[in-house]
DNA sequence: ATTAGAATTAGAATAATTTTAAATTGAGTA
DNA sequence: TACTCAATTTAAAATTATTCTAATTCTAAT
């Protein structure tokens, strides 16, 4: 594990919110004020690659990158906020149903976080 | 709805792939070679909007577009290859969980495919 | 026919990410 | 210590997917 590794690493098992290969770029700036993005992508890359965080892909928007404690994400349709939640473990079912095992899966929830909500009740 | 809209949901709707928008162009070429690549973004665009067809974001590839029948996603972690299938609903199972309603939800399944499994077992 | 509005086109622009090649770093070793 | 090989990082260009803009064309109602 690089330096650059440990350091994003770090700041992804470290937050609180769903951050961009731009946002964790602007965090690790903070630290290392000569690291470059190109870095981060080939870090994230790697990290993705031997395990270490997970990539969510979210409809229009870049990228962003996770811890790996299993979970699941509710996203609100209003205003894109991303939101952790552990839903029951689906993968013994989903195995059961299929006949063969599965890697893993991603289950992603479209809401209208509480926030929108009221937003929208007091438009209504 | 218009003549490419027509079209383009015509193509959506009677294939048994997942199509990027670069696959439903060429598809599309074949019916009416006029077509320019952005009128087939721009109508997948409102398709979506209106709720027609649906958008499958899938890491790694381009987004891929899929008829709006409720169903989920198997994909193949060696060969990219995507297969539909109909996992239990978990709308109402969800939103008990959460204690508030939702919109929809998306469940991907990571796996590895009977075709790649055999490969695996003949290299082994 | 005329015209207003929508759809389509061509092509440039943008955004996200990857690639390439060179420079730097670092670890192990003569 | 100096040397070397490999891995990492950098800088910059390239690529890919998608969107935007402005001009053009189509449509369908007057």
């Amino acid at each position: 594990m690089t330096k650059y590794g440990r350091e994003i690493l770090d700041i992804v098992n470290h937050c609180d919110d769903h951050p961009t290969a731009e946002d964790i770029f602007l965090r690790l700036k903070e630290r290392c004020n000569k690291v470059v993005l190109a870095t981060v992508y080939n870090n994230l890359n790697s990290l993705c690659a031997q395990g270490e965080i997970r990539r969510v892909t979210v409809e229009g928007s870049p990228d962003r990158y996770d811890n790996t404690t299993p979970h699941d994400h509710l996203i609100c349709k209003c205003c894109g906020a991303i939101k952790d939640m552990k839903f029951t473990d689906l993968s013994e079912q989903l195995e059961q149903q299929l006949g063969f095992p599965i890697e893993s899966y991603d289950l992603k929830i479209s809401y209208v976080c509480p926030h929108c909500r009221n937003k929208q009740q007091v438009g209504a």
